[in-house]
DNA sequence: TGCAATGTAACTTTTTTCGTTCCTGGCCCC
DNA sequence: GGGGCCAGGAACGAAAAAAGTTACATTGCA
């Protein structure tokens, strides 16, 4: 249902972003080859997540994105809302005034509980942190 | 995310069948018009409602679709998990060998807490049926 | 027997997403 | 202080996905 990865690529370009914390900020090109993907687009979604507050960026040569909080204070949730502004359930066109009192209503009577389960779903993300992710990561490649 | 209007649209064309529940069968034109959609689309999206045993459908003259379960027993889950088959978060192609240990191993480490997501999101739609969403058109309709 | 309905395949149109190419301006490093 | 590296946009093009459309075979009631 969700209709692009935006919400992926950017948890991994912060992933990415933990891996180098402390050190030198991260330029988007080696994010987006990291993704494998076009400089552009990573920056695109950078753009959001530092209007989100989660990242920050410097220009000029030697610049690039560094984290804005820790790791540990950054859960998927916080991701998901700053990259992903439509909901979740896409709603086909419907006319209020149609005869039929399914089309004319469905769209009222539907939206609380769609809105609860996307409400579900974001406080099941808000669970894991950045950090979380990091460790996962870690684990992963130890074991293979 | 989601792609699609998909789930939105079946849940319409369930809810037209709650309406007409122990009269005819509604033909594919009717609930199309609904819809505001081609008969095609809707009878695509029955043949998989109907295979996950929420309808039933009659050929010939005088056919159409009914609901096959009482319409208190169908919950919103269940019209999801039948139409809906892809994940609810996409992934972006990544390369397992690649030389970034975020790239490779992003995919195995983040799935668990998509999984808890999507499954904390169904949870939510279980607890709707289609006759309470039958139930709030109806009151939707009184205050109009 | 004829008509109205499902079922399904193939195609076209439309929308959305993703990628790419420019340019502008900021800033570190030599 | 200049040159190259970096972010930030705008605009465009390509690719992919969704939705819609047409056409036709089949089924089953009237």
């Amino acid at each position: 249902m969700l209709s692009s990865s935006r919400f992926v690529v950017a948890v991994h370009a912060l992933s990415v972003l933990v891996c180098q914390r402390g050190k030198a900020p991260v330029c988007s090109n080696a994010i987006a080859a990291s993704v494998h993907t076009n400089p552009v687009v990573i920056r695109r979604l950078m753009t959001e997540l530092e209007a989100a507050g989660l990242v920050t960026s410097t220009a000029g040569r030697s610049g690039g994105f560094s984290l804005a909080r820790a790791a540990e204070s950054i859960t998927l949730a916080d991701v998901y809302t700053a990259v992903e502004d439509e909901t979740v359930f896409r709603m086909h066109k419907i006319d209020p005034n149609a005869d039929c009192p399914v089309a004319a209503q469905l769209g009222k009577a539907l939206s609380p509980s769609l809105r609860a389960a996307e409400s579900a779903m974001t406080r099941s993300l808000g669970l894991t942190s950045l950090a979380d992710v990091s460790q996962a990561i870690h684990r992963e490649e130890a074991a293979a």
